[in-house]
DNA sequence: GAGTTTGAAACT
DNA sequence: CAGTTTCAAACTC
């Protein structure tokens, strides 16, 4: 495993600690010798300085998606919070989000037979990325080739660059560094191969001068190169063999049907980061893409801001998807396993949609990605890849999105994996699918139990191949678990196997096997037929599920889940997510256990009509499909892609942010108080019940809001507010009596009216009321409610006083008629 | 559990 | 954009 540390805070400081890689320790001179090979060819690392030496300026990719400096915080790592352990490896100090340079690193832990080394550099308010210096590690033994993966945003352009560098076991942290600082190549917009040269006044002093670290942030010289042929970049190192350099550069336009794995935060979507990588040396397997919603998908979704997308293409056009954060796989035909480590105090609820109908999403041979919200670290033969999200403000919820990160598995032929990430929501999904002609895939769905449950396996039968594979699903939970075979659902005809995966779920205890962990909302697509494909070729093919999710394949299918639900709560995964999200509060109110634990965070929905296509249907609006629904004639499923896909457009045509959450941060003020974008509208619950969202998001009505009789204030201003409102009150009810005394005498007129003078031929008491006692008596009350307002007299007070007010007043009119009577 | 109330979403 | 209708959740009994 690698470790690596990096300082934001601080510029550039490089935090630089002691790294062993494998069981060796490499020197820092290491690294001068080291050489890179490309098909058999060997270049000195310097060769390749020459190479970055050709200067063509890569405009900035992304140019039009420049991150906002209106967002402040910007979610792409995310932290595992469960497994300290972990991160104790991975030792990332990002200090504050909002600084200028934030930067943020993924790497990939080791395996045995290989390492993974990702390091994510993300993209900030500045347009030109300080330097970031990262020092690794690598402190676990290993046998073949490891690899680094940096993934930076290009200076100011908002591309992201992915150095992916195999490296031979032996290889020294110096070595490494030196790898990705000689050569960065990646593909340009137009298709061109690039290479990246940072801070090109030190090449060659990089190494030696930097030893130990890595500078990622210059990467303003960005070199083109012509295209290799194939498009393909990748170098071997020739110095244990085995090692491999290779960059790939984001590049905003998935022209050729490319997909693009998306990564946002909803709310605070400064550094939303969406990573690609795909394999482009021919020696590693990484051949296939796996598919995901195309960049302009999720932005016409509303899930992508615009500004803020970030892509890589993968290095070869024969691949016509993109992979995510797809890990470079050794030959041993390792499942990859991706880990994503959800930043501890904030949880990012992320959600995956399926690309929308229109946009066309290419498919072709493809590794399957996995999707991991949480994983532990894995000692195993899978490769690993922990994304640490950073910049969320700890302890605070945001409606940062989390990001949403696809190991790349196999897909093939035509089969589609969209991936869509809604921000502010809780749960993600990612679709896998995987042809029967592929073998096999990985579909890794983390989901993330904290509460450790019985452990409980389900078989899951499929063809692949004409030949039947097993998938073993166990609960994410940890521990001691037992497996048991569960007979698969249906049996599924090759072609069109289908996973949704919520993406918070996490990969629990995945340490043994390869192992698929399936949150408990995916467990819809395999009660209707679909089949969870296991990729790993040479290992048991594991998927793991929540415990509750046997007990419903158990149960009859007809039984939907209410029944379920509680026992989803217990077991269910934490919810990475924003809190800010009224989905979420929603949840919270309601399953608080699943806030947490969270599998199935929100209640299952009960529409009947909306077919749960239209915004009426929580889960639709959240982004998720319906799973333990009692729906009814539910199109929410991936059985009726078609049709959602045209109702998430309608609704996107009809509201652009309709996906998004709706609570959010204030933006006026900067303050980091929760609101409903929208406002509610409420009129008769006085928002101070669940009917009102504000008040369901437990967040005080704003100015957004245009409720009546609005009692959802906060505390601060009820004070305020209730005299005014009690001033208020006063002035509407004595216009409603008026009104009524208007009425009340033309009834009277009509009808029965009591004589002005009474029998005695005095003048009746309520004829003193006129108009203008009325107003006059208004302002009586009005002026005591200021009266106490500016002494600060606490509610009861003020009230007090007012009506005492109203009685002096009444005293007064009574009087006074009591005196005209009497004259 | 049926019926009512409520306000967002959808529709006109 | 306002008014109305539809819808599903929240609430009441």
């Amino acid at each position: 495993m690698f470790t690596m540390s990096l300082n934001k805070n601080q510029g550039s400081r490089t935090v630089v600690e002691p790294v062993a890689l494998g069981s060796q320790t490499l020197s820092d001179t290491e690294l001068s010798s080291l050489t890179l090979t490309h098909s058999g060819e060997q270049y000195a690392a310097n060769d390749y300085e020459t190479l970055a030496n050709i200067e063509a300026e890569l405009e900035c990719m992304n140019a039009e998606e420049v991150m906002t400096t209106e967002e402040e915080n910007s979610t792409i790592i995310e932290v595992n919070n469960e497994n300290d352990a972990l991160l104790s490896d991975v030792v990332l100090t990002d200090g504050q989000q909002q600084e200028v340079q934030t930067e943020q690193i993924i790497y990939t832990t080791a395996n045995q037979s290989s390492q993974n080394l990702i390091l994510q550099t993300k993209p900030t308010l500045q347009r030109v990325p300080s330097t970031t210096s990262v020092q690794i590690k690598p402190n676990v033994s290993h046998t073949q080739s490891q690899s680094i993966m940096i993934v930076s945003p290009a200076a100011g352009g908002g591309a992201s660059q992915i150095l992916k560098i195999s490296h031979p076991a032996s290889a020294s942290a110096n070595q490494l560094q030196s790898l990705a600082q000689s050569l960065i190549t990646g593909k340009s917009p137009d298709g061109n191969i690039v290479q990246i040269r940072s801070t090109p006044s030190n090449k060659q002093n990089i190494a030696a001068k930097t030893s130990g670290n890595i500078t990622l942030g210059n990467v303003q010289n960005v070199k083109t190169v012509q295209s290799v042929s194939g498009k393909r970049t990748s170098h071997n190192v020739q110095q244990n063999r085995n090692v491999y350099t290779k960059m790939i550069l984001t590049n905003t336009q998935p022209q050729t049907g490319q997909q693009v794995l998306i990564a946002s935060s909803p709310e605070n979507q400064q550094g939303q980061t969406i990573k690609f990588l795909s394999s482009g040396s021919s020696n590693l397997n990484m051949n296939s893409p796996t598919k995901t919603i195309t960049f302009a998908q999720a932005q016409q979704m509303g899930l992508l801001p615009s500004n803020k997308v970030q892509h890589i293409l993968p290095s070869s056009q024969k691949q016509t998807g993109i992979i995510v954060n797809k890990l470079v796989q050794s030959t041993s035909a390792q499942p990859a396993k991706l880990t994503i480590v959800p930043n501890s105090a904030v949880k990012s609820p992320t959600k995956i949609l399926p690309a929308p109908a229109t946009g066309s999403t290419k498919s072709g041979n493809s590794q399957t990605g996995s999707l991991s919200s949480t994983s532990k670290v894995m000692h195993q033969n899978p490769q690993k890849v922990i994304i640490r999200q950073s910049s969320l403000k700890s302890g605070v919820v945001h409606n940062n999105n989390p990001i949403i990160r696809i190991p790349a598995n196999q897909t093939i032929g035509t089969n589609q994996v969209h991936q869509l990430q809604v921000p502010g929501r809780q749960v993600q999904y990612v679709r896998l699918v995987s042809t029967p002609s592929s073998g096999t895939s990985n579909v890794v769905t983390v989901g993330k139990t904290k509460t450790p449950t019985a452990l409980q396996t389900v078989g899951v039968t499929q063809k692949i191949s004409g030949q039947q594979q097993i998938v073993k699903v166990v609960p994410l939970n940890t521990g001691s678990q037992t497996l048991r075979t569960v007979a698969p659902k249906s049996a599924l005809s090759g072609n069109s196997q289908r996973l949704i995966i919520p993406a918070t779920t996490q990969i629990g205890n995945q340490s043994k096997n390869n192992t698929v962990t399936i949150p408990a909302s995916a467990l819809s697509q395999l009660t209707s037929g679909q089949a969870v494909i296991s990729t790993n070729s040479n290992v048991g093919n594991i998927v793991v599920l929540p415990a509750q999710y046997l007990q419903q394949q158990t149960d009859d299918s007809k039984h939907k889940s209410q029944q379920s639900t509680p026992t989803l709560l217990n077991n269910s995964q934490g919810l990475i997510g924003n809190s800010s999200s009224l989905s979420e509060s929603k949840m919270s109110r309601s399953f608080n256990n699943s806030e947490t634990n969270g599998i199935r965070p929100r209640k299952p929905c009960n529409c009947t009509k909306s077919q749960c296509l239209k915004l009426y249907c929580d889960c639709f609006a959240n982004g998720e499909f319906c799973h333990m629904c009692n729906c009814n004639n539910c199109s929410n499923n991936l059985g009726n892609e078609e049709e959602r896909q045209r109702a998430i457009k309608s609704c996107l045509e009809r509201n652009p942010n309709a996906f998004r959450p709706k609570i959010g941060k204030g933006r006026d003020t900067g303050e980091d108080i929760r609101r409903h974008n929208k406002g509610c509208n409420c009129k008769r619950s006085g928002c101070l019940k669940n009917y009102c969202e504000c008040y369901e998001a437990k967040i005080p009505c704003s100015e957004n809001c245009k409720c009546v009789g609005c009692r959802n204030v906060e505390e601060s201003t009820l004070h305020k507010k209730s005299l005014k409102d009690l001033a208020e009150a006063v002035e509407v009810r004595t216009a409603q009596l008026s009104l009524n005394k208007v009425k009340m005498q033309q009834m009277s007129d009509a009808t029965f009216r009591p004589p002005a003078i009474s029998n005695t031929g005095a003048r009746q008491p309520f004829n003193f009321l006129t108009d203008k006692v009325v107003e006059m008596t208004c302002q009586c009350l009005m002026a005591q409610a200021e009266e106490a307002e500016r002494n600060m007299f606490d509610d009861e007070t003020s009230e007090k006083l007012i009506i005492e007010e109203f009685g002096r007043c009444l005293k007064e009119i009574i009087e006074s008629a009591h005196k005209a009577e009497a004259t």
